[in-house]
DNA sequence: TTGTCAACTGGACGCTTGTTCAGTTAGTCT
DNA sequence: AGACTAACTGAACAAGCGTCCAGTTGACAA
C-alpha cells in the first residue's frame, strides 16, 4: 500500500494537528510519541514528516497558533482605547472566559507544555503571553489613574487576576451546574471586587 | 566497584527524592529518566530501585507527600472552627501564600503531573487535593451564612480564589520586587475583596 | 494513455527507555 | 578475624523512541 483512496493533504494535515492535540492535552507532549499521534490519525509514523519537519515543531505551532489566535481574537472585539476601564474590563473578562471554556485542550497545552519548549520557541510564547497581560495590566493601570479602580498593587491584582480567569479551564465542564454565561458574569462580578470598582449599570447578558 | 566508601542508605533516599522533585520540576515527569535521576545523584540506575519500586511511584510518592505534608501543616496552624470566618480566612490566605512561596517545585509537579498518574494514584491526590479546597469552601460558606462574606457563588468563588493564591508560584521569584510576607498581605486583601468582607482591624504583621 | 506529482508505506537507523539481577565491596556485629 | 548484610555496579533485556528514505500507489493533467 502506499497513497490511500481519496487521500488529501489538507485534511490529514488537520487531522494530524486535531489528533497532537487532544492526545498532548490528554498525556502531556513528552508522554505521546509521534507512533500514537499517527495511529489517531490512521497513518504510519513516517507520514507526519510530510506535515512537520519535527516533533518539536509540532508542539511550537500549536501553542504559537493558539496564542496568536488568542491575541487577534480579543483585538477583533476590544473596545476604543478611550472606553472607560470599566467597560473595557468586562469585555476582557467575558472574553477570556468565553475563550477558555471552549478551548481547554489548546489552554491547558499553552500553560502546561512551556518547559518542552526549545529555548527559541519558548521566548516567543513568554513575549506573547506577556502581550496579553499587558492587555489586562494597562486597563487595570488606566482604571486606576482615572479613580475607577482602587488598587494596592496592579501588577500583583493582574496576576492574580489572570491566574483567577484562567483556572476556569481546570474545572468546567460542558454538563456542569452552571452555563457559560452564568459562569462569565460570576467571573465579571469578582473581577471588579477585585480592583475595588463599581460596575456601572449595564443590560444583563 | 560496589558499594561506595561511606555511602549510607538514608542520606542516598533522601537525595533521590531530591533530585527527583528538581527534574521533574525542571522538565516534566515523562521527559525526565531514571538515568538521569541516578547521575544527579551520583549513582548508577539500577541503584534507585532500592529505594522505589518503579518510576510510578516515586512521582506518587512526591506527590502524596506533599499533599499530606500540606494539610498537615494546615491542621496545626489551623484556628478553632468557632473562630469568626474572617480570621480563619485570613490565616488560610496567609498560610497558603507562605506554603506555595517556600515549595515552588513540589506544588509545580503536584498540579502539573496529575495526568501522568495511574488511575488508582490519580484518585488518592484527587482526594488530598478537594480535602484541601473543602477546607477553604468551609470558611467561606460559614462567613456567608453569619452575613460577613457576600458571594454569588460560594463554589465558584472557592474555586477561583485557589486559582488565584496558588498562582503565585508561577511568578514569585526569590530576587523579585515584594518579600513574601508584602505579597501575602497583598492577597489577603484581595481574598477579602473576593468574598465582600470587610477585614477587621488587626495587627499588622 | 501516459507522465507527473502528491500522499503514503514499510522497514530500517542508532539510541534511549524502565527494569532486573548476578556479582562485588564497605560497614557492622560477634 | 570472620560472617553477615546493606549498598551499589555493570551489563543485559525487550521495547519503544524520533527520524529518514527508497519504493509504491492514487489523482489529475496533457
Amino acid at each position: 500500500m502506499a497513497r490511500k483512496t481519496g487521500s488529501n493533504g489538507e485534511k490529514t494535515r488537520a487531522a494530524v494537528e486535531e489528533a497532537a492535540i487532544r492526545l498532548i492535552a490528554r498525556h502531556g507532549f513528552a508522554a505521546v510519541s509521534m507512533r500514537q499521534i499517527a495511529r489517531e490519525v490512521g497513518v504510519q509514523a513516517g507520514a507526519l514528516y510530510l506535515y512537520t519537519p519535527d516533533k518539536q515543531s509540532l508542539l511550537f505551532d500549536i501553542m504559537r497558533g493558539h496564542m496568536e489566535h488568542l491575541l487577534a481574537s480579543w483585538e477583533a472585539v476590544a473596545p476604543d482605547p478611550a472606553t472607560p476601564a470599566v467597560a473595557r474590563l468586562e469585555r476582557l473578562v467575558r472574553f477570556h472566559i468565553d475563550y477558555h471554556i471552549h478551548r481547554p485542550e489548546k489552554v491547558f497545552i499553552s500553560y502546561m507544555e512551556l518547559r518542552n519548549l526549545e529555548p527559541d520557541n519558548f521566548a516567543e510564547i513568554e513575549r506573547l503571553r506577556r502581550e496579553y497581560e499587558g492587555v489586562l495590566e494597562e486597563i487595570l493601570r488606566a482604571g486606576a489613574t482615572d479613580g475607577l479602580f482602587q488598587m494596592e498593587d496592579a501588577r500583583i491584582t493582574t496576576m492574580a487576576m489572570i491566574a483567577m480567569l484562567t483556572g476556569v479551564s481546570t474545572w468546567y465542564r460542558d454538563s456542569g451546574r452552571l452555563q457559560p454565561a452564568a459562569i462569565a458574569a460570576h467571573y465579571v462580578d469578582m473581577a471588579f471586587r477585585l480592583v475595588g470598582g463599581a460596575r456601572v449599570a449595564q443590560a444583563a447578558e
